[in-house]
DNA sequence: GTGCAACTTGAAGCCGACTTCAAGTCAAGC
DNA sequence: GCTTGACTTGAAGTCGGCTTCAAGTTGCAC
């Protein structure tokens, strides 16, 4: 909890104060999310600075981002200081649009779901559920998030993550 | 378009039909979600209920469930006919309970991003997004989805994916 | 000056949900 | 009966976001 020395931090103090795996930041640091100065020895250490462009990155993930995403929206902040009001909010606008379409889809989906209660259904070809966007939207894999915290305990056991 | 013979579908029909790749739908039969009988030349056969099957799974997926969820989902409801209102509703309504905690979790980070907005944030200590759930949340990775329909070339104003 | 936790590295592994591949077989229209 | 496209299989590959491993090095408290 207290800082050794300077202000600045080890990758343990930091993993600890951001509530990520070691592992987990070094491999911010490859994709060059972060960037760590390096002690005599070779040992990484992190500006105060650090734990706001990780807290940026987490916060990036839950509004649906890749990484990769999250490291060009880095790109558009300042570096080493806090952004200034002007800048955050234009990310955090458009974060927040991103977040409505993804509650409409919820929407949509849910009243379908609705209907399909209503009309007994399921039973094909005239069930919203089947005509949905399925088949346009299908273009291949795609990246199908679905935020969910902690599906854990209840309706929902998830995956071990090992 | 056409059914060649009685009623049932080859596997090509039925990805045609589903949107799903017929790799896809070797996939699930590996899992059991689905299920063929084979011709006499040893080629998968389904029948229509199966159309029914793939398209619930495709739901549960949209509703957050990994495709084991969605086997065990499944095997609540009947094989091989449609589910009555009251089979149907159970599960529905389940679905429905898990859709508004997603939303509720999108309104959340939503407010916290608006929060962020006013107070020029991001200066670490006093931010919402900082001392979010995550340090409680996250015991690992977890699983964490968001629905989005095309993260890159979509109408979201958000940063180039390169 | 020593002991030990915390650090270092690259490579490999893991998860879910598929896709791709190669080499061969089947079905059906002509 | 032949051609051709649709089908078969198991194994391996892919992707994102990490974790785990093994073997060695540093930093700091005592």
């Amino acid at each position: 909890m207290t800082l050794s020395r300077h202000d600045l931090l080890t990758i343990g103090q930091l993993a600890e104060r951001s509530g990520l795996a070691t592992s987990a930041l070094r491999y911010y640091e490859k994709l060059g999310l972060i960037h760590a100065t390096r002690t005599a020895g070779g040992q990484r250490r992190y500006q105060r600075s650090t734990l706001r462009r990780v807290a940026f990155v987490r916060a990036a993930q839950r509004v649906g981002l890749s990484l990769e995403e999250a490291r060009a929206a880095l790109g558009r902040l300042p570096q080493d200081r806090a952004p200034s009001t002007g800048e955050w909010s234009g990310v955090a606008t458009s974060w927040q649009d991103r977040i409505d379409q993804q509650i409409a889809e919820l929407e949509r989906l849910k009243k379908k779901l609705g209907g399909c209660i209503g009309c007994g259904c399921l039973s094909l070809s005239r069930c919203a559920l089947y005509n949905a966007d399925d088949r346009a939207g299908t273009a291949g894999p795609g990246a199908r998030y679905l935020l969910t915290r902690e599906p854990s305990t209840g309706p929902g056991p998830h995956p071990p993550t090992a």
